[in-house]
DNA sequence: TGCAGTGTTCCGTTTTTACAGAAACAACCG
DNA sequence: CGGTTGTTTCTGTAAAAACGGAACACTGCA
């Protein structure tokens, strides 16, 4: 009855909380997530807790976690007490809900810091000329990603999906972006 | 001397750090890291373990760790007998080439996995139908978006930098990806 | 062949993080 | 009220990661 009955879906489940860990996240979150994703239904987190062998506890702050992206959602089922919670199975819509929080939470303050020092390293006469303009740059260059993230962000999904599909062929079709003859 | 010696330099590598460690790289590498790309010279891994702190061992491995990213290499120089290291200053470069060496460690045998339990779950009639689905899915977003940065990181730097800056606006180019006028 | 300089690998310790379980606390509702 | 559900916090423990130091390997030179 549980997804977790089924091999494929454990198989799937256990990875994606291995591929957590390597992004910074934790194990039981995105095994949390994984499980919800599969899941046809929302789940009370006790169904968690039982079909995943967590705490309680750690259910809890894991489930608030995943809301905190905008991944998974409380939803209220009729007739039932107790909360239940799914997950979003718009790829594209997970996609860049998590980019979008990890931007806000890591590098939006690290462009703050960047701006900081570039502002008084600029006037700062002491300074080695590289660090000066080697912070500088760093600081360009993830401003210039950040900015292309919220612009990109915005786009309708099916112009995101035909961009995509697109790959290396938009080149073409930029004016003044050079001919698209290389490999 | 030492670049660690200016305090704005002292914090990049410090910030440049705890971002490793948000991103699942461990603290010592990214500071090595962030020492190399603030320094004008190459430098011999004793300095960097004495303006780091750090113990040798670590700092050998650590080089190892971004020598395989391919963001650091080793030069020889002239009348010295000890290696000496650089990292990657062109930023582009830096980031496609940590893109590429995660993807490669990461998303493809991640990929690999999803199409094995695609195909195995495609001819099992005692799969639900939620969970076949939900991983042919999976399976088929990642490796669009990997098809993807294969294509885009086969541009030349400078169409890359145009498109950046374009942002959004791409989507004017781009015949039948509808008109710009959402949001 | 021995030795000094350099670089890597291994091992044990420390530090950090994750986690379960319990308990306190809060809301809600009959 | 008192039962059900949910969150938060705390404690101890276990697992994992990071780390330093020492041992080991390699090289070139005397």
């Amino acid at each position: 009855m549980s997804v977790i009955d089924h091999p494929d879906a454990k198989a799937f489940i256990l990875h994606w909380g291995e591929m957590g860990t390597q992004w910074g996240v934790n194990r039981s979150v995105s095994q949390i997530h994984a499980l919800l994703y599969l899941s046809d239904r929302a789940l009370p987190a006790d169904d968690i807790v039982e079909q995943l062998g967590l705490a309680r506890s750690n259910v809890s702050t894991g489930l608030k976690e995943l809301q905190g992206y905008g991944i998974v959602r409380r939803v209220h089922i009729e007739g039932e007490r107790r909360d239940h919670f799914t997950a979003e199975t718009d790829l594209w819509e997970m996609l860049t809900r998590i980019v979008a929080e990890r931007k806000r939470r890591e590098i939006d303050p690290t462009v703050a810091l960047l701006a900081e020092l570039s502002a008084r390293l600029a006037k700062d006469d002491s300074a080695p000329r590289h660090v000066r303009e080697r912070i500088t740059r760093m600081h360009e260059f993830i401003s210039t990603l950040g900015n292309w993230y919220e612009q990109v962000r915005g786009l309708p999904k099916p112009t995101l999906v035909t961009l995509m599909k697109l790959g290396g062929k938009v080149a073409r079709f930029i004016p003044g972006a050079g001919k698209p003859s290389q490999k």
